[in-house]
DNA sequence: CAGAAATTTGACCAGTTGGAAAAAACGCTA
DNA sequence: TAGCGTTTTTTCCAACTGGTCAAATTTCTG
């Protein structure tokens, strides 16, 4: 059996690691340390939710960046660690909303509302959005298992929390995990898809206002479908 | 005036241009060049959809095709010309159920064949979804004049067209274009997270039903909303 | 301000990448 | 089957890639 791991945490307290500073308790990191690690991981998510993991270079972050590259590679000694810190930030992130979800509240206003949130996510937090994108679309090598453990028992909560609505028929009966996908997919558009969307609408209708028209749209067709009644 | 652009079309006819090719009359392409190419494309759209374009190297191509690189390089003299075929036979394919949407139909039964259509998309092409979805996650560099012209006037007519039917009171009176989105949203979400929607069914609802799943509760969402009547 | 620690830089390296060139091998047809 | 065009392989290259290292510089602390 190995010794402990302590690979995971070599970043973390500060970030050249000296001699002293591994085998001695880790120093507390210093102002310019939190500034530059700050200013590193919003160049990088800026490179990465464009290029995916493979696609982006150290260079190219580097240089967002403001910095050389030896010199980011000070603070985030692999291009891995980078992607990794992105990848459970993002997730914070885009878990949030859902976790939200109460089974106390009325059912409807539960689901309006997180529409919105999801909605605004994407207007707000675009890049997070493409970050997670760019993962699904490579497979989610770096993720899987998050998705099939964490994430999985998550939508299951969530899922029985419907299902619940649904008893009281408050919402229709039919399939909480497709229902789950849709409020994903059709939010979410606007963040990944976010070109095409505004050559779609064009230069008139691609303004920002598109979100909350993209919110309205929504609530009106998950709650009423486009059957007249 | 530059002289005739012939630039585009150097693939065309045969794939190593011999000094003969170039300056007498194309020869028709042999049963090995059609082969091949074929293999490559194949081989090229795995690769592209998974990675993007920075992401996907010739080599990955080469052996997917098992071939080896220079090889592939005399079919295709450069990586981007792989990748431009893709794309625009993947726009073709991505295109058709949208424009066969048709003004004469019965708006409901219409649209429920246009969501079927969708989603059979995702299920029978996948790949060409993701490799779509990479290039939109990228800023749509190589398309987005596509999307400003061909798709935006496509979708243009078939808004007017839904404007139609809710003038005649078949369906609710709501912005088209934003019903596409939900639409495109709703059904490419099984292509193109498909990790995702595998991970959160689990093995159990994971499988090849899951589209059908899909198809069903799209057409419910679509047509009756969540509220009960 | 001195000294130590933290930060930045420049030079460097091995492996990868897109691609060129030429020679070798192949396959079709006269 | 000879010959010519097609296809494949071998060799090579310059630029880029992720990453190292020691030296130089800056910043903090007593």
């Amino acid at each position: 059996m190995p010794p402990i791991k302590v690979k995971m945490l070599e970043t973390e307290g500060g970030a050249g690691a000296t001699k002293a500073a591994r085998t001695k308790r880790p120093r507390p990191q210093t102002r310019i340390q939190r500034e530059k690690q700050e200013v590193i991981l919003e160049a990088a998510l800026d490179v990465f939710s464009r290029e995916g993991f493979r696609g982006a270079t150290i260079d190219q972050i580097a240089e967002a960046a403001g910095m050389s590259k030896p010199n980011l590679l000070y603070y985030f000694p692999r291009k891995e660690e980078i992607y990794k810190r992105l990848m459970t930030e993002m997730l914070d992130i885009w878990l949030a909303p859902l976790r939200e979800i109460d089974s106390v509240g009325d059912p409807v206003s539960e689901l309006r509302s997180y529409i919105r949130r999801k909605i605004e996510m994407s207007r707000d937090y675009p890049r997070q959005s493409r970050l997670f994108a760019n993962e699904m679309l490579q497979g989610g090598p770096r993720v899987v298992d998050v998705l099939e453990t964490d994430l999985k028992t998550l939508v299951d909560d969530k899922a029985q929390i419907m299902l619940g609505w649904m008893e009281t028929g408050k919402i229709v009966r039919t399939d909480p995990y497709h229902l789950i996908f849709s409020i994903w997919a059709t939010t979410q558009h606007y963040a990944d898809f976010d070109v095409q969307v505004r050559a779609v609408l064009g230069k008139d209708r691609g303004g920002e206002g598109r979100f909350e028209d993209a919110a309205r749209f929504l609530e009106n067709l998950f709650l009423y479908g486009l059957l007249p009644k």
